[in-house]
DNA sequence: TTGAGGATTCTC
DNA sequence: AGAATCCTCAAA
C-alpha cells in the first residue's frame, strides 16, 4: 500500500502490459482514464501519440538523448519535458524497455481537488481553464522536471494513471497533432467529443488552410498509417 | 562555446 | 499576432 497516492474510490491502476504497446493503441484507449495525484484527480480528454524512431515528430527521432531518455526507458513511465522556455509537457511512455515511443497528455477534465489546481494556476478564470492545455495541466499538478520518469504503475512516483471503468468514447474526436512542425499528415491525436476542457475543440492544426472546411468527408482521404 | 529553435500560454 | 524565456542539442 502506497499512501502516497490516495484512492478513495474504487480505482484500478492501469497495469505496466497496457503500456507496453503502439502508442497509436494506447493512446485513444487513455482517454476516460484518472491522473491521480494525491487530492487532485484529472480524466483524461486529449491526447497525443509519438512514435520515437519512426517518427519525424517525435523528440525521439533523432536518437536517444539526456532529455529524452525516459522514452527509451520501460513502459508505464512519465515523460516530462522542459520547452518555450518556461511549460512543462507530461507523457505516458509506451512500448517496451529499448523501443522509444510516448502518448502527450493534451487536456484533462478536472474532477477532484480543484482548490488545489487552481491555487498552483492562479491565471484561470474557470474550471475550464486549470487543464485545458499539456503544459496548464502540468502547472495544475505540479508536474516537473523532478517527475521525469516517475512509475505510473507503481505509484512510488507519487502520480499514477487509473480507470474507474469508464469506457473510452466509441467515436472519439480526431485530428492532426497541434503544434508539430511540419505537420507529418497524420491523424494522432485523440479528443473525448463535446468535452470543455479540450485544448482545441474544432480542428487539428491552426493553419492558412481554409480548404479543409469545405472538404466533404469522402474527399480528403489522407493517408492513414495502421492506427486500428 | 555558440546559436537556433521549440509537442505552449497569455496578452495585446 | 507577438512576447515571454531558457533548456537542449548539434556544430564549430
Amino acid at each position: 500500500m502506497t499512501e502516497s497516492v490516495s484512492a478513495p474510490e474504487a480505482y484500478a491502476v492501469l497495469g505496466r502490459e497496457f503500456y507496453d504497446r503502439d502508442p497509436l493503441r494506447v493512446a485513444p484507449e487513455l482517454l476516460g482514464k484518472l491522473v491521480i495525484r494525491g487530492r487532485r484527480v484529472g480524466r483524461i480528454v486529449e491526447v497525443e501519440a509519438y512514435r520515437g524512431s519512426e517518427d519525424p515528430a517525435s523528440h525521439a527521432y533523432r536518437g536517444k538523448t539526456r532529455r529524452n531518455a525516459t522514452m527509451f526507458g520501460p513502459p508505464g513511465r512519465l515523460y516530462v519535458y522542459f520547452t518555450y522556455g518556461m511549460h512543462w509537457c507530461a507523457n505516458a511512455v509506451c512500448w517496451p524497455d529499448g523501443r522509444a515511443g510516448a502518448v502527450l497528455l493534451r487536456a484533462l477534465a478536472p474532477e477532484q481537488g480543484l482548490d488545489e489546481m487552481s491555487a498552483m494556476r492562479p491565471k484561470a478564470r474557470h474550471t475550464r481553464d486549470l487543464c485545458s492545455g499539456p503544459a496548464k495541466l502540468c502547472q495544475a499538478f505540479g508536474l516537473d522536471g523532478s517527475f521525469d520518469g516517475a512509475d505510473l504503475v507503481s505509484g512510488a512516483g507519487d502520480i499514477v494513471i487509473a480507470s474507474d471503468g469508464v469506457a473510452p468514447p466509441r467515436s472519439p474526436g480526431r485530428s492532426e497533432r497541434i503544434g508539430v512542425t511540419p505537420s507529418t499528415g497524420v491523424r494522432w491525436r485523440w479528443w473525448w467529443p463535446g468535452d470543455p476542457n479540450v485544448s482545441r475543440p474544432s480542428a487539428g492544426k491552426r493553419v492558412p488552410e481554409r480548404r479543409d472546411r469545405h472538404a466533404r468527408p469522402g474527399a480528403q482521404r489522407k493517408a492513414q498509417p495502421a492506427a486500428d
